[in-house]
DNA sequence: AAGTTTTCCGCACTCAGTGCAGAATTGCAA
DNA sequence: TTGCAATTCTGCACTGAGTGCGGAAAACTT
C-alpha cells in the first residue's frame, strides 16, 4: 500500500469520525459539509473526492456486506437449498461484515429512523444489494431458480428481515437489548423463510 | 367544493401534466423546477406549496393506493387468513388505484430505474406505505399477529412483488407495452406469491 | 532532479428548498 | 355591492448541496 492510498485512507477515516462526531453534537441536518470537512482538515471541495453526497458518510462500508454475502453464495455445498444458501448468506453478512457495533452503527440506526434523506439513501443501498444478490443466487442455482423467482425470494427474505428489525428497534425498551433483537431477527427470518422451506 | 379548492385541483394537475411533458421531452435532471412552475403558470416559489419536493411530481397519489389496501383489510371476511387478506388489499391497490396506466405511470417507471433520485422517492413511499399496512394488518388480527411478525409478512410480500416486478420490467421489450405491464404485474405477485398459497 | 501522474482545492456557478413579508384572491357578512 | 377576514400567491434574499474547471501541490517514476 502506497504512501498515497496509507493517506487517503486516513483523510477518509478522519471524514467519518469527525462526521459521527458533529452528527451526534449538532444533528445531521444541523452539520454542513463545509464543516466536516473544515474538522477532518481538508478543502470543502475535495469533500466530494472521498464521498458523493452527505448521506454516504452514515454508509462507508456499504459494498463490504455485498461482497460477504457473494462469497457466502460461492462458498455453498452442494446439498444446500437455494433458501439455505441465502440465509447462510445474510447472516454471514451481518456477523462478519463488523459494521453492526461501535458509535457509527449506533448513530446510522438512529438517523436512518429520524432523518429522511438518510433512510432513502439507506433503502436505495438496500436495494442495491438485495439485487446484487439475487443475481449471484440466480446464477448459482442456473436450473432451479430464474432471475425473476431468485429476486422474488432475496426480496422477501430481506424485505421480512428489515421490517421487523425496524419495527421492533423502534420500541425504546427493546432497542437497548441485544439479545430481544436477536432473537427478533431470527423470529422474522423463520416467517419470511417459512414458505419456501419444505413442509412437514 | 369551493372555488379555491377546485382552483387548486386544477394547478396541481397542471404542475404534473407539465411536469411530466418536460421530463419526457428534456429528461429530469435537465428539468428545473422553475421551468415546471412556469409552464403551469405560476410562481417558482408557489410550486413548493403543492408538491415537496421535485420527485413528488411522480407520485401524486402516493396515499390512495395505501388507502385502499386499509380499505381492503377492513373489508376482511371473518375466516380469512392475514396472509390472504394481505394478498386481496395489495391486489386491490394495484387494480384499483388507477395509477397503472397513462403516460405519468410510464414515466415514473423509467425514471425509477434511471434517475436515482426518484427511486431514492419510490423506496422511501413504498416503505411507508408498507409501514401503515402492517400497522393495520397487525390491528386486525391482534390475536394472531404481533407487531413484528405483521411486519415481516407484509415485507416479505411486497419485497418478493417488487422485486419480481422491477427484474421484469428491466426487459425493455416490456416495459413500453401497457398491456405488458399489467401481465407482468399479474406474473410477478404470482410468482412473489406462489411460496405463500396453498400447495397442490 | 526532472518529469509525469495524481490529488487537492479555490472560484464561480446551478439548482433545490426555506423564511418572510407584502400583494392578490377568495369567502363571508351586512 | 361593499367591506373585512382568511387564505393563497409570489418576489426577494438566503442557505447549502453538488459540479466543472484550472492551476497549485504532492506523490510516484526513472
Amino acid at each position: 500500500m502506497s504512501l498515497r492510498d496509507r493517506k487517503r485512507a486516513r483523510t477518509r477515516q478522519a471524514l467519518v469520525d469527525a462526521a459521527v462526531d458533529l452528527f451526534g453534537r449538532q444533528g445531521y441536518e444541523a452539520t454542513t459539509i463545509a464543516e466536516i470537512a473544515a474538522a477532518a482538515d481538508i478543502g470543502t471541495r475535495t469533500f466530494f473526492s472521498y464521498f458523493p453526497s452527505k448521506e454516504d458518510l452514515l454508509f462507508p462500508e456499504a459494498d463490504r456486506r455485498v461482497r460477504v454475502a457473494v462469497d457466502a453464495i460461492a462458498g455453498r455445498s452442494p446439498d444446500e437449498e437455494p433458501a439455505e444458501v441465502l440465509l447462510r448468506a445474510l447472516r454471514q453478512a451481518n456477523d462478519e461484515s463488523g459494521d453492526m457495533t461501535g458509535p457509527l452503527a449506533a448513530l446510522r440506526i438512529r438517523l436512518t429512523m429520524e432523518v429522511p434523506a438518510v433512510r432513502g439513501r439507506a433503502l436505495q443501498l438496500q436495494w442495491e444489494s438485495q439485487r446484487e444478490i439475487a443475481r449471484h443466487l440466480a446464477a448459482a442455482y442456473p436450473d432451479r431458480l430464474d432471475e425473476v423467482s431468485a429476486a422474488a425470494l432475496v426480496g422477501a427474505f430481506v424485505g421480512a428481515a428489515t421490517a421487523a428489525l425496524t419495527t421492533l428497534l423502534e420500541d425504546p425498551r427493546r432497542r437497548t437489548d441485544p439479545a430481544a433483537i436477536r432473537a427478533s431477527l431470527q423470529q422474522a427470518t423463520e416467517v419470511a423463510l417459512r414458505p419456501w422451506t419444505p413442509r412437514p
